[in-house]
DNA sequence: TACAGCGATTGAATCGTTTCAGTCGTTGCC
DNA sequence: GGCAACGACTGAAACGATTCAATCGCTGTA
């Protein structure tokens, strides 16, 4: 049904050599010869088999991009800066999206495998380094985004997310809230360990604070929603609770300041402050300006991208850790 | 480098034949076979090669989604529809952005056809039926999403766009607003014509209303809020201008708060109320709740990639319009 | 005239899988 | 004992592009 280069070739009175050569090195082909050859493509409407073009050449043109959450703006922000740099060089970007479950950025990795990707760019679930081992043995390099590389030998972009937790709860904390309460999960996402270990080494800094950790399932809008309705929910305990909020991300933020809104009876920032984490866009535009932890996102994809070029040149691994950035706003008084 | 299923072969001592059965058709191979053919295949770490495969079966297992804006999460909401709806059906998803360009969109479509995507969903931003049909015609079927399909003959699930911008602005009326600003653009994407289009018909019923218009760039919330700071501009004059905008949708609802809010010159909703489009979930977390038309996201998206399956079964092609919903916050007073 | 040198073109080999007609060895039945 | 039927397995052909050594025709030079 579709036409193949051997079709082209025939109506053009050439080879298939010479067909190919018009696709992938026109100067080696005469003016005339590649006109009629073009001519041909287009009455019979060829278009390249990609499959079959990777196959001979043995590998595609695509890298992977394995994130957490499609629909975190903070995500769609870093995968952008991975495109933008990827097309300047010519590559693909497939985006996957691992929704925090390890069997789907399992399944998504050997899909990406199959697909004989250039190379993967991941911010990882659970532990995948044994995966991606394997993925590097046979040839296929990745880079962590958004997560710190610690053992030697691989790459990463990051953000101290240790200090990006401290500076929020000390921010709260000179601001006098004493009665911390960190918001955010699964705890066993890394990134929501060092925040909260951030946040804790705050805290242990002054005499009289505290902080309380309420886990969520995910660092979704929904969940900080459910948070903030439990928090709701303590009612008039709360103050004797929480005065302030760090949350694992401005999506948490967003749905704690959504779900205590509710009933109105708690105020932000008078009766609980809320600090954020990632500075989305969405932050700045919320019912009361949510104070984050500002990441550059679009850099830490250009960057990410930029070292598995590195990589794919051969060059030695490095860590890129980036510094966060205190954005104030209303929601923290 | 990379093992092929003639090394798997060798090494298990069998032939090619064998060791594709085992991965496609396990019933066909005797249980000792099979063992010992995995056992190579794990001993190996052979991974299959997907352009081989595809190569010789003909086509891809994915389909391609092109839409307007990765960013806006109205779009991750369609995609998540799709990728839900698709994953059932053994299909992966390739998710590209047109960004509201027309070459890039082109692009996308030429680069999904080279790859052989079984179909394509796509949220057009200009006049794509010719490439569409060349497509059709190579065997390639496609789905307009949020987008009417007007030609017979092509398959689409878009909302009632014309209903939606007329219910925003009916509801802005019947709230006693009477000075309506419509705020939006590209001018030439058809889901903003026909928003205001509706909303131009609902002022058209009542005597003294008006309806502006104030043109922008892109649905994007950096447009909004260059549009509310527009507004802002006109000082004292907006008074005799406009006392609520219809926005192009929730991103440019949302920049329009956030812009005339700077110096809070304006208030909303008792100076300016605001209608959004869209009903993403930030709407309800907005400074000001925002009042939206709520499109049934994922929903479109499961929908489209159903029509498209339905094509790919040679079935009859149909247009499914579903109804938008009022939602009514804080913004529209 | 012969020949080196050059650009343009050729076409067979190749990539790694799936497919399918055919072989092989057993079993069961008459 | 002969034969059909069956399950398991084989291996060559095919998919459609790219690559590269070889060939072809010319031109200009010795």
């Amino acid at each position: 049904m579709a036409a193949s280069v051997r079709d082209v070739a025939a109506r053009a009175g050439v080879s298939v050599g010479t067909v190919s050569n018009v696709l992938n090195s026109p100067g080696k082909v005469a003016a005339a010869t590649a006109e009629r050859v073009l001519a041909a493509i287009d009455d019979l409407g060829f278009v390249r088999n990609d499959a079959a073009r990777q196959l001979r050449v043995g590998r595609s043109s695509s890298i992977g991009l394995v994130v957490l959450d499609v629909r975190n703006p903070f995500f769609t922000d870093v995968a952008r800066g991975v495109e933008e740099r990827a097309a300047a060089e010519g590559l693909s970007v497939l985006l996957a999206n691992s929704d925090e479950r390890g069997d789907r950025e399992a399944a998504h990795l050997a899909l990406f495998e199959e697909q004989r990707v250039r190379g993967i760019l991941i911010s990882p679930v659970e532990e995948v380094l044994p995966q991606l081992q394997g993925l590097r043995n046979r040839g296929i390099p990745s880079v962590f985004v958004d997560r710190l590389a610690s053992t030697p030998g691989w790459s990463s972009v990051s953000v101290d997310d240790v200090r990006g937790g401290r500076d929020a709860a000390e921010h709260l904390l000179a601001r006098g809230r004493r009665r911390l309460l960190f918001v955010g999960g699964p705890l066993d996402l890394r990134q929501v360990q060092d925040r909260l270990e951030g946040a804790r080494a705050a805290v242990a800094q002054v005499e009289e604070a505290r902080l309380d950790v309420l886990p969520v399932a995910g660092l979704t809008m929904a969940q900080g929603v459910a948070a903030g309705r439990r928090i709701l929910a303590l009612g008039a305990d709360l103050h004797t609770r929480s005065d302030a909020v760090v949350a694992g991300n401005d999506l948490i933020a967003l749905g704690v300041l959504q779900g205590v809104a509710i009933n109105g009876g708690i105020r932000v920032p008078e009766d609980l402050a809320i600090v954020g984490y990632d500075d989305i866009d969405f932050a700045a535009a919320a019912a009361v300006p949510i104070t984050s932890i500002r990441q550059p996102r679009e850099r830490m994809g250009a960057l990410a991208l930029e070292l598995l070029l590195e990589q794919l040149d051969g060059k030695e691994s490095r860590q890129i850790v980036l510094q966060p950035e205190l954005v104030v706003r209303a929601s923290s008084g």
